[in-house]
DNA sequence: TTGATTGCAAATTTTTTGCAGCGAG
DNA sequence: CTCGCTGCAAAAAATTTGCAATCAA
């Protein structure tokens, strides 16, 4: 059995093509690969640098092409994390859509909204607001950096 | 009594750079003026359109400048909504930090988070988390977009 | 063959930076 | 007088667009 979810998404893609008489050509099959095997958010210079570590060579406009059609498809979801581009992640069926920002490292984790859907939409009633989606953003410090911190802290009180 | 809001916080970002020996110079003070006086968020062109009609000629790269300093002393909160670009506004003391931003018009109203704040906090806490604020946005049709979009289908039906 | 895609380079857009001259303290 | 600020223009950085050559179907 083809259990490989990354090798899935990139046949259900080629299909999608296919079924609207779009050429499947490999550079497009490429980018939908990368992102499809990586696990986090991918701004479109990542995209490019897997791409060329493994002996690919795509444009950068054909990136931006390429990932525009796949958000079109509805395979991947667009961010913006205020860094000034965007990223680009495999939309999963019940996405999260909640993010924990850590404001030292910068890593992204994601949560899933449903503990507060039920407020949301409470929120958005009230303001007889038709929501589509939604999007929570927490940022601070995440677990791992603040051990880091909590045990400089111990070193430096230990050494006075 | 000096019950103007937008007066006030001017003065309070005139004493600001007072106390750290900055000069306040005519342009900081319309810049930070106009986004005080604006109840809505405001990208560089938007402020630099209004200072316009005040008859104010000030450099892009001066509002850039002065609204860095603004967001630096506290008094201005920076937001990215997506669109390429940040707007700016005045940061009041008990922010909302909900946004309900409408697909149809771009029109942004904003919503406290207080009945969230339990929720959100409940995330942060099982991933180890230390939120330092959070942010959240609810993308659909607001209600003005919704009611026209309404009356058109009511006189559509009408119109058979 | 036909029409969409690709790559490259030029164009756009937002924001930043360098620097000579001005101005607040 | 001394710094920091201002304006302008050039530089950056991310994304888009125009177009001839290429390629899937």
């Amino acid at each position: 059995m083809p259990a490989d979810p990354a090798a899935q998404l990139a046949e259900r893609f080629r299909r999608w093509l296919r079924d609207r008489h779009l050429p499947v050509t490999s550079q497009r099959d490429m980018v939908a690969q990368a992102v499809f095997a990586s696990d986090s958010q991918l701004s479109v210079d990542d995209s490019a640098a897997r791409l060329r570590d493994r002996g690919v060579n795509v444009g950068l406009a054909t990136i931006y092409r390429a990932l525009d059609t796949l958000v079109d498809a509805g395979f991947v979801q667009a961010h913006d994390f205020g860094e000034g581009f965007r990223r680009y992640e495999t939309r999963k069926p019940g996405q999260p859509n909640g993010f924990l920002i850590c404001a030292r490292c910068g890593r992204v984790t994601e949560f899933p909204l449903d503990s507060l859907e039920r407020g949301l939409a409470l929120v958005a009633d009230e303001h007889e607001f038709a929501a589509e989606r939604s999007r929570v953003e927490l940022h601070g410090i995440c677990s791992a950096c603040r051990r880091r911190d909590l045990g400089a802290l111990a070193r430096a009180g230990h050494g006075r």
